[in-house]
DNA sequence: ACATCGTTATGTCAGTTTGGCATAACGTGG
DNA sequence: CCACGTTATGCCAAACTGACATAACGATGT
């Protein structure tokens, strides 16, 4: 048995940014492209980009720059907001999983 | 837009105890019926009964003592094990949302 | 001029999960 | 032995998720 916990960021009760999300968020800045981003998150691609989408018509806001064609194919950087955004919100969940698992380990001793 | 968490429970990937998933146990503990409990948390019965055998399931122990017919048509209690449980849960979470909140304000300011 | 290539963009569909209604079973008290 | 409110369970539509297939795109090299 294992404790597992999530803070995600809601609008109009919808799924805005998660801990998910903002890994796939990062993964793209890592590799430039949502294709390795999903493969990397270990998704399929459609299933990163409706997430992306997903996330960019509820915030209204462009998180990435994405651009089709080109020399190799194309690819996908993080706009600033992006940036902004995985920044602000790694600063909330910063030490909370660490706490939990403390709390848990005590309370629930061992499994 | 708003922050929100959650923690919970998992045994072999499933979910056993969750935040919403012990408030029904408490709405039961206060109520005493299953049927009550889901009415405060605003679900059907179906749902609850349904999220209750779950939880005794994936963890293997009894959580409740139910009982069909009788005075007022039957009830359930928790038992030791299922308020066991609760009060350890609780304290693995105490404090967690308001820090997140806090921090969630200092990072996005107002919305 | 145009074929190539890897990427983004989008359609579609089955499988799973969830929500809700309906109904049966139950057993004590009147 | 009927009434009542509860637990127990069946069933189905709707929403969500995962997966595959395919089209569109555009700079580069030939």
């Amino acid at each position: 048995m294992q404790v597992r916990s999530n803070v995600w960021l809601e609008r109009e009760g919808k799924v805005v940014l998660s801990e998910w999300r903002v890994a796939l968020l990062e993964a793209i800045d890592t590799t430039g492209s949502i294709n390795a981003a999903a493969a990397r998150q270990g998704v399929h691609f459609r299933v990163a980009w409706r997430k992306l989408r997903e996330m960019e018509d509820r915030l209204g806001v462009k998180l990435t720059e994405r651009r089709v064609g080109g020399p190799h194919g194309g690819g996908t950087r993080l706009t600033a907001a992006g940036r902004a955004y995985v920044r602000k919100f790694r600063v909330c969940l910063a030490g909370l999983k660490e706490t939990v698992n403390k709390r848990f380990k005590e309370q629930f001793g061992r499994w």
